[in-house]
RNA sequence: GGAGACGUGGCCGAGCCAGGUUGAAGGCGCUUCCCUGCUAAGGAAGUAACGUCGCAAGGCGUUCGAGGGUUCGAAUCCCUCCGUCUCCGCCA
């Protein structure tokens, strides 16, 4: 969420920002007004309760004194306070939680740098790495489902015999595939990032805390007998991690990341990309995360940019990276690239991350900051957070492009050590 | 799942079942200064966060796992929840 001392003090420039988004800056009033009505009544509780203590205390030195008659004329004076003061809580309390659901309402303000626009047509491509479309042959124009049925190593039939649809199974080699990208997504990170393996099943608390709740909660599954939700992404744990903390400068910048399963009951798409992979209930990820300084925070965002789509690069896969538009930005960034992949038998863009810069929304949300050294005080941490692989997507896009002439698909080099020296999928006799 | 113990400031650890100058003793760590060929040791002072008012100095408020309750007043009493530890049961 944003600073509310940054809407009190400049109001404008953060009208200005959300214009930019194509958001309504008229919530920006209605935070100011409550919070002014906020402060008032907080300053005259304030007052009361300041009384109710003095009063306290010179009862507690009365009885100490063995004058506890003198008392009870301050005692009645200090239960009666306490009754307005009661009052006056109960009211500040109702507009504090007014104010922070104002203020969660509203979105980040985009960075200067990200590129005006309202929708994903306003999106800027600032790398492509693409063939022409005649480059593809005839047999890379098959879809993924048709190749993963033929060489079966893609069983959506029985997944969704067992599950329901939007839910996919990989077999043998194809399985195989999956973890040796797994693998691969970790392995070349691991010279910068810490891995975690969090639980992928989270307290609402814990939801809350990320912002996936309760704006997403159609979108979430959720284990009502325990209370508990599974996590949509990687994000979710690696920002809990340290939500409430402060840290030291010193163990800045913190860099993680995490390979889970990612639950996403896609409510808002049903009917949509239902084919294949290319859009399922559970998929796996490894999520790039970091929380640094707001000094170190642009560069770590082309850092984290850069490692996600070398590793498409890697895969021999055509790719592009978009510069969000202000308005395609989802609510936590202040600057988004994704990076798509192009599958050419599904014919079509694939997206397979999203990096984000949050400047300090998402840890002022989790309350996570950090000390600066050599000064006093706390400060808010900047996040940000990328996919470093989904795999799904990844995958189809690999077996589209690397397919053969004869039907086989061809392991990517970089891929054959994690699949025992494999280098192609053969069609089964 | 059953029984018990516990949860205090950056850390350790008093206080809690005698509720009132306790935002919290003491120690460690850290910062500044003094002493000192260097270092070590020693001495002095300082050392939470957040909110709000104020140009500032500073004032006021909140926070002793979280949330409620009792009271003029709660770290201290009562209730609920979360978590940790020990024992028993159960199970990968």
């Amino acid at each position: 969420m944003l600073d509310i001392k940054l809407i009190r003090n400049e109001p404008d420039k953060v009208r200005a920002g959300l214009v930019r988004r194509g958001d309504d800056p008229s919530a920006i009033d209605h935070v100011l007004e409550l919070d002014s009505q906020l402060r008032a009544i907080g300053t005259e509780r304030d007052d009361i309760r300041s009384e109710v203590n003095q009063l306290s205390k010179q009862v507690g030195e009365l009885h100490r004194d063995g004058r506890s008659e003198d008392a009870s004329e301050l005692q009645a004076r200090s239960k009666q306070l306490g009754e307005r003061e009661r009052e006056l809580t109960d009211r500040a309390e109702a507009l504090q939680a007014d104010v922070r659901l104002a203020l969660l309402s509203i979105s980040n303000l985009p960075a200067a740098e990200a590129p005006d626009g309202l929708t994903e047509d306003d999106n800027v491509v600032v790398r492509v790495n693409e063939l022409p479309a005649d480059a593809y042959g005839d047999h890379q124009r098959v879809p993924h489902w048709e190749i993963g049925a033929e060489l079966g190593i893609l069983d959506v039939d029985r997944a969704v015999r067992m599950s329901g649809s939007m839910f996919a199974m990989y077999r043998g080699a194809g399985a195989h595939l999956l973890s040796a990208l797994i693998n691969y997504g970790l392995d070349r990170n691991r010279d910068a990032f810490e891995q975690i393996r969090p639980p992928t099943l989270v307290k609402t608390e814990t939801m809350v805390g990320t912002g996936h709740l309760p704006k997403f909660s159609d979108d979430a599954y959720q284990v009502e007998r325990d209370d508990l939700w599974a996590i949509p992404t990687g994000e979710v744990p690696l920002t809990s991690i340290v939500a409430g903390e402060v840290l030291d400068e010193d163990e800045l910048p913190m860099r993680l990341m995490a390979h889970t399963s990612c639950y996403r009951r896609e409510a808002g798409s049903a009917g949509r990309d239902t084919r294949g992979l290319l859009r399922v209930h559970e998929f796996d990820k490894v999520e790039l995360y970091a929380f640094c300084t707001p000094d170190d925070a642009q560069s770590l965002h082309h850092e984290i940019l850069e490692r996600a789509e070398q590793a498409i690069v890697d895969l021999g896969l055509a790719h592009r990276v978009l510069d969000l538009a202000c308005g395609d930005i989802s609510g936590a960034g202040a600057r988004t690239y994704d990076i798509e992949v192009f599958a050419p038998g599904a014919d079509r863009w694939l997206e397979v991350s999203s990096v984000s810069w949050c400047t300090d929304y998402q840890a002022r949300r989790a309350n996570i900051r950090y000390r600066p050294n050599g000064q006093k005080g706390t400060e808010f941490v900047h996040s940000l957070n990328g996919s470093g692989l989904a795999v799904p997507r990844v995958w189809a896009a690999i077996v589209e492009t690397h397919r053969q002439p004869d039907g086989s698909v061809r392991i990517p080099d970089v891929l054959q050590p994690y699949m025992g020296g494999m280098t192609a999928i053969a069609v089964p006799s």
